[in-house]
DNA sequence: GGGCAAGTGCAAATCTTTCGCAATTAGTGT
DNA sequence: ACACTAATTGCGAAAGATTTGCACTTGCCC
């Protein structure tokens, strides 16, 4: 499997779990710590939670995912391999909209020229209805 | 005093609590609720966490005040009296500059445009570097 | 195959926020 | 001023999310 060189070359150990949260963040887009160990345990029961937050932790250090902060509070995951897109999140119906990074250009290329800000619009939800 | 006036005006009972972390609020800027609850105390050594928290929500509710989600997960709460900015978090040395709403007009009329998405970029810090 | 550091499981500890409930108190009418 | 009622407070416990200590296990290098 392509997985195992994927995170040797991390220079993590391959453990099925390791892999299984990987395999499941990526599966699940924006999944929370506890959906990844729900889909975890389908394959592999016996996993516990804080295996998950510190694979998620470790994987996050290696680059292999991401985390970013959806509607209130809560953090979720994603795989680093995914299209980058900044959400806005609808506080009244909860619905996230997912836009394509480059319609924020015009933005964040002014933030950039205006206060030297180099912006990363897809760690947080953009609140608004 | 004119708080007084504020608070009553707004169907709230008058309580030295309640004034207190309305003042906190106001004088804090950008506080976590742990630090309002601090900052009370200094008046008001006996106040509880839970009375602060209940206060946030209340004033919250008619108005006075609103949270915000800056950095990671914290809580962050602001007299709505300020003037409206967005936030950009600095990932790195964790500043927060604040940006005045219009600078980021013609971003929000974009998404209103393209996905008919009114934003309340106020809410949410934005982040980068 | 053996040794060792990395990784895991488990339970307990933290931290933050919420809740139930009895005691207190602000605001209203008298 | 006085009593009444509902809002508010204090306090302890509960809940949810994440972290941590530690002993046991296991992947990886030789």
């Amino acid at each position: 499997m392509a997985d195992q060189h994927e995170l040797r070359d991390k220079g993590l150990r391959l453990t099925p779990q390791r892999e299984l949260v990987l395999a499941a963040v990526r599966a699940l887009e924006h999944a929370t710590p506890e959906e990844v160990a729900e889909k975890v345990k389908q394959t592999h029961p016996g996993i516990n939670l804080s295996t998950v937050y510190r694979n998620l932790e470790t994987l996050e250090n290696v680059g292999l995912v991401q985390h970013s902060h959806l509607g209130h509070g809560g953090v979720r995951y994603h795989a680093s391999t995914e299209e980058i897109h900044a959400h806005l999140n609808c506080e009244s119906c909860g619905t996230i909209i997912e836009v394509p990074i480059d319609a924020t250009a015009s933005f964040t290329q002014s933030l950039l020229d205006g206060y030297g800000f180099h912006t990363d619009l897809a760690h947080l939800a953009i609140a608004g209805r």
